[in-house]
DNA sequence: GGTAGATGCATACGCTGCGTATGTCAATGA
DNA sequence: TCATTGACATACGCAGCGTATGCATCTACC
């Protein structure tokens, strides 16, 4: 058979290389990962890493980018089947608390990210979510939904809080439990954000779309 | 002179340990700190931390308990000094917020401390941070001032928000600012757990104790 | 289409840093 | 005073990272 092109086997290496480390780093965690171990794995030589991401940190980055643009995608399909704004806002949230239970996601992007990298809030990818959120908050605020606040501030204490919730449910005994205990409390705390007389707290919450 | 007590001698290298280990895990970070360098600056060797922790990590779950303790403390005061239970909750978080914001706590308790030790809420210290909250917002939920949810959830829901908070305002370009935007909205979000007839949400927010 | 240059990747080497096994000396207690 | 415990240092081996170098293959230009 005739060779693919170059560009192509490159992608492919490198392709390679991010998915060996990113099964490595969601099992043993980054700093117990071998690069010998996890590039042979991929049947390659810890030369191929250092030629593509220049050393172990810029594979971490290239694995979270890979993570963050999939979770991203997530969450913008929950958001876009969201019949109201404000429900997107909610499900948004849920969703989020849902994959951060990933272990995969706790252990890379939660954990060891910003250990190694440092502050997540500086990654590209990160802003993206960070920024879809505070425009939202920014328009459910103008069009009268919720009280007004700093959107940016509060997307930030929102995405914090249900990021520290999933670490909560994943190290809980009974994770179903905690997890419908969790959702409802964050439900509680984003409904506390809407203003009074358009849309008073409302018995038993919003609609759950997952029936989680 | 005579020879000081043994014990005291043991504790004295234990605290000389702890002491260097928290200046080079705080400003390198744990990763990049060097056990025969920080054990040096103490005027020892690895023997004495092998003997002492075990490993590494002991040594760091050391450290942790240390600056916990002092957190702790701190905390303790600034509820005993407030006025009412739900202004010490209020000052409590902020207080938070403010900890989190020096770089000895950011690095070792909230970012190389969860990477090496695991999740945070098994920790003996962060427990009781987290069950102090949690006592409060159920008596807070009992007295009427806010609305019934779980406490042990929304405790974890607030730390994650505050903490996400500090780290926020931590890589702010101005932290002033942002830290005057950050504590606004934890109080817009936190005053949105009262129950509405015994206390309206009040322009301009809860008093700040520290002007800031 | 043949040759020169560039580039993807492997191999080889040195260095740092952790953990353990062993040694030594001082303090305690009978 | 002597035996024993325990605090701490020293010595060694090994794993893992980063770099320098080498090789083979693909592309580019004439």
């Amino acid at each position: 058979m005739a060779h693919k092109p170059r560009s192509e086997m490159i992608a492919e290496t490198r392709a390679k290389l991010i998915a060996a480390a990113r099964a490595a780093f969601g099992t043993v965690g980054y700093a117990d990962a071998s690069m010998d171990d996890f590039t042979a794995a991929a049947g390659l030589t810890r030369g191929a890493l250092y030629h593509h991401f220049g050393d172990k940190k810029g594979l971490l980055q290239a694995v979270i980018a890979q993570i963050d643009a999939e979770m991203n995608e997530r969450l913008r399909i929950v958001m876009q089947k969201a019949p109201t704004r404000w429900q997107g806002f909610i499900d948004e949230s849920i969703a989020y608390i849902e994959m951060a239970l990933e272990p995969e996601i706790q252990r890379i992007v939660l954990r060891d990210g910003p250990a190694v990298l440092g502050d997540p809030t500086s990654w590209p990818s990160q802003n993206a979510c960070l920024r879809d959120m505070t425009e939202n908050l920014r328009l459910l605020a103008e069009e009268g939904t919720i009280v007004a606040t700093d959107p940016e501030a509060t997307a930030q204490l929102i995405i914090g809080a249900t990021l520290n919730a999933s670490l909560w449910i994943a190290k809980a005994p009974d994770p179903e439990v905690t997890s419908k205990k969790a959702i409802q409390a964050t439900k509680a705390l984003l409904e506390g954000l809407l203003v009074a007389s358009s849309s008073p707290r409302i018995e038993g919450g919003s609609p759950n779309i997952r029936g989680i």
